[in-house]
DNA sequence: GCGCTTGTTGTCCACTTGATCAACAGGCTT
DNA sequence: AAGCCTGTTGATCAAGTGGACAACAAGCGC
């Protein structure tokens, strides 16, 4: 519905048209992964020409590129948003949820059975990266911000971590490895299910834990 | 040139041809990544024509996921051969070289840097299993067997995890995801190298101590 | 209202992929 | 040494890719 064929093919100034692909473009990123952001499958879903696509994104990596910051980005922004409290407000009132509060939903969040389609694209990202310098760089920065914003909740909630960097890059590293676990589980229904819901959540709380030395009040 | 008629363009016996097929595929997977591995490409690699690829696997598909197998599964019988085999330290007893220490070799040997193909190969397979099931079990067999192997160590090793199986499944998760902040990190020479190869040693080192209780004698 | 800027179209190109197949020839059997 | 089984060839197919292009037309300024 994001992306419904447009059966009135409208002129858009420029902006809008970009900011339309750029929507769509992430739509198919999340849905069918890099692989399917092809001129064609875009210009599809849009109901627009293929050559328009490339008349806006002259380079397809830069249309994969900025569709995936875009995604990753705003991912960060909402999650740490919902687990630091809405408000920015700096001072320290009733809108900002104590430390272990804010890691608990955080983690929580993060594991949300609903991000799988994310997890998918990261994973995808990664792997595309390697030969695509533009989308690279996304995704470093992505990591990166990733990095600096645990990192940051983590050295102003005061936990017990000698090394505040150190420890989100494991915690990061850890969500990531058996996020890969998870989603290899997933999809072929053979087996016990080994790294179920339940199951990987309890380790990643676990580790984090034991990575800052707190009990998260989560079950 | 594309197809010099191989010098010694011999005619072999089906199994020797296709066992020359999966090291070629092998060595490609780890050199080029999944994507390169076309018929075309191993063709020529081979110094023989596309369609004799083609001929003893009716689908690449097949090949890939033989031919990854053969790769991961040969990793896991030389990483555990040379942490249980043989003690090169100066452990007393030759036969069995006291646990911490296979520990230690397995970890240290699962960081070396020249692992670094591998890693990329384990990104590269579970980005592209997503679309070939053959591949997908194979990974998810590879993926098993580390899990085995690694929780039958800790289990005989007697180390104070509550649960073996889980510690198993967290120290993995935790060395591929910082396999992959590594391989993200090397090859663009921009900045500082926040995940270089001692760093990185040393949270998955931090990590092992942390989850088996003990103290690994590494630097 | 007309005219022109420019968003948009649809087709075309060169290339790569996996796969098929008739024809060729290597080398073991007789 | 002859003959045949079969490993091997190389051209070919259809599908799909990113990219380039002249021509069309929508909508704004005059």
């Amino acid at each position: 519905m994001a992306t419904m064929t447009n059966p009135a093919r409208r002129r858009l100034k420029p902006d809008e048209r970009r900011a339309a692909m750029l929507d769509a473009a992430g739509d198919v990123l999340l849905k069918d992964g890099i692989g399917a952001l092809t001129l064609r499958h875009l210009a599809l879903q849009l109901g627009v020409a293929p050559g328009l696509v490339n008349h806006y994104f002259p380079e397809i990596e830069a249309l994969v590129a900025e569709a995936f910051a875009r995604i990753a980005e705003g991912e960060v922004a909402t999650l740490f948003a919902a687990a630091t409290g809405i408000s920015e407000t700096v001072a320290p009132d009733p809108g900002a949820p104590d430390p272990v509060a804010q890691i608990a939903r955080l983690v929580t969040d993060l594991l949300d059975p609903q991000r799988r389609p994310v997890s998918l694209l990261w994973l995808d990202a990664w792997q595309a990266s390697r030969n695509r310098p533009r989308l690279r760089a996304a995704v470093i920065a992505a990591m990166d911000l990733w990095q600096d914003r645990l990192c940051a909740l983590i050295t102003d909630g005061g936990f017990a971590a000698p090394d505040p960097a150190a420890a989100a890059t494991r915690i990061l590293a850890l969500i990531d490895g058996l996020s890969i676990q998870a989603v290899m589980d997933e999809p072929g229904v053979q087996g016990p299910d080994k790294t179920g819901h339940a199951i990987l959540r309890g380790m990643v709380i676990d580790g984090v834990e034991r990575e800052l030395g707190i009990r998260l009040g989560l079950v």
